[in-house]
DNA sequence: TCTACAAGATTACGGCGTAAGCCAAAACCT
DNA sequence: AGGTTTTGGCTTACGCCGTAATCTTGTAGA
């Protein structure tokens, strides 16, 4: 990891795997996943698409490789740390909260790193590294679990992180109402612009200041109009089922999670 | 939306919306959604790929004309209805089983329902149509909830029956060794012949006796080994992280979510 | 300087989604 | 019944995709 790279020094010029899976996620951020294609990854870096072969297996290698940056992006942030000072409620806590900034930062990406298919039944996303589950698993042990109640936490930590974030992660990146998204399909040759306006690449803690805010009023998108007749409910609580409450809720569900844990283990 | 079908009747061969929605279904359930591509899917209905535009507008609307069918699946469920004589509780029990039936069925076709792009922020999966959203809303309203805790219980019903069965069909879908899966790229020749040996087609019952039956037994895949001086937790817990207690699993964290929801409400 | 090799370029192939047009047969309307 | 319209499938063709194979060139080490 991280053998050089600097375009000055090397043979080439400054390509390596890490670099082209930053490039790759650049991409899917700014356009989705369906655009990221070797031809239109190696257009962004100045180079031929069959050149990324030099630093990627494959397409599938280099998503693995965006996975792994993601993954990488982790240790990087200055709030998650491997250890557990404050006890494992606030190991987990971070954890969560820095999963949950990718996720909001890269909304495009982050259904890559849910889906991915694993090597082992038991490698669950979003965690998918064998040093993060090692850390994980070794850190509720020492925090006094049993076996039992650390795959317990394991588990229901990664069931929730995975389906709060996708579901919110979903709801920023809508269909473009012309042109489907292509990121679940082989093929797929539309460009898929990135619909709300936002343009996701930095400042994670400003997005989510500006979403903490506005309390009640920073509804996202109501599709027009809802049937009143046919969905009389739906209707007359569309309003507040398109408020954005994401923080708050993923806070107050996550301290759930971990109460229940908690109380497992008493 | 059953309009006739029938081969022998109508005008071209038994071919309509929701026949070939049925074959992409049948195709992605063996090989995998990468390999169910226009053509594949027409030579399985022994007819050409182009034909297929006659019946669905793009491979987009194919596969929601697919997530459409598993929705229609869950409403003939005879266990699964929409109303909620016994209450909330049994409404919502019932139908995340329900839920689980065709995810664990269809493993490679649910991370699908799960990630697809959505119209409105709002609608969420794996329960994508406004019917069941309406339904659902309805129901909880009518058992006595306020708009707060009918959001509150949407979203927390919607976020968990997402993570713990994408974490769940994850596991049943694991990566091939050789040749990835192409389920989120553009292209990708490849055919992802389903690695367990499983074939989901029916009998969902069947296999969850199955699962169900053996205990504590039913390891679905090592992984080889893993190196013990690296990961030494990891390789200590390996056999019971790959050991399948989903069912259990499952049925205890509804469980408790539902606890949590009725907690709320009270 | 010579050699080996790594990094990028070129070429080419088969598969993909799908736009456009064609055609026979079924359905509909007197 | 006979003419017309509509429908459902076929054919052709185009541009983009991933990538196998091969060639070129600049650089590092001897």
């Amino acid at each position: 990891m991280a053998e050089s790279g600097r375009p000055g020094r090397g043979r080439g010029r400054g390509l390596s795997r890490e670099v082209v899976a930053r490039a790759t996620l650049e991409l899917i951020d700014a356009e989705g996943v369906g655009a990221a294609s070797m031809r239109a990854i190696g257009t962004r870096l100045g180079v031929e698409a069959m050149s990324l072969y030099k630093h990627v297996s494959d397409r599938n290698d280099l998503l693995d490789a965006v996975v792994d940056l993601v993954v990488a992006e982790l240790d990087h942030d200055p709030e998650v740390r491997r250890t557990a000072d404050e006890g494992w409620r606030d190991y987990l806590l971070r954890l969560a909260h820095g999963v949950r900034r990718f996720a909001v930062a890269h909304p495009h990406a982050f259904p890559l790193v849910a889906t991915r298919p694993a090597e082992a039944p038991w490698i669950n996303p979003p965690l998918r590294s064998l040093a993060w589950i090692e850390s994980m698993l070794q850190t509720l042990g020492e925090a006094g679990f049993d076996d039992e109640q650390v795959l317990f936490a394991y588990r229901s930590f990664n069931s929730f992180l995975l389906g709060y974030l996708l579901m919110e992660s979903g709801a920023r990146t809508l269909r473009d109402p012309q042109a489907g998204d292509g990121a679940l399909s082989p093929g797929s040759a539309d460009p898929e612009p990135v619909p709300g306006g936002l343009t996701p690449t930095r400042d994670v803690e400003e997005r989510e200041a500006i979403a903490d805010a506005d309390d009640a009023e920073d509804l996202i998108d109501p599709l027009g109009e809802v049937d009143e007749d046919s969905y009389p409910t739906v209707h007359r609580l569309a309003e507040q089922l398109a408020q954005d409450h994401y923080v708050e809720e993923f806070t107050r569900a996550l301290e759930d999670m971990l109460d229940r844990i908690a109380a497992q283990i008493a």
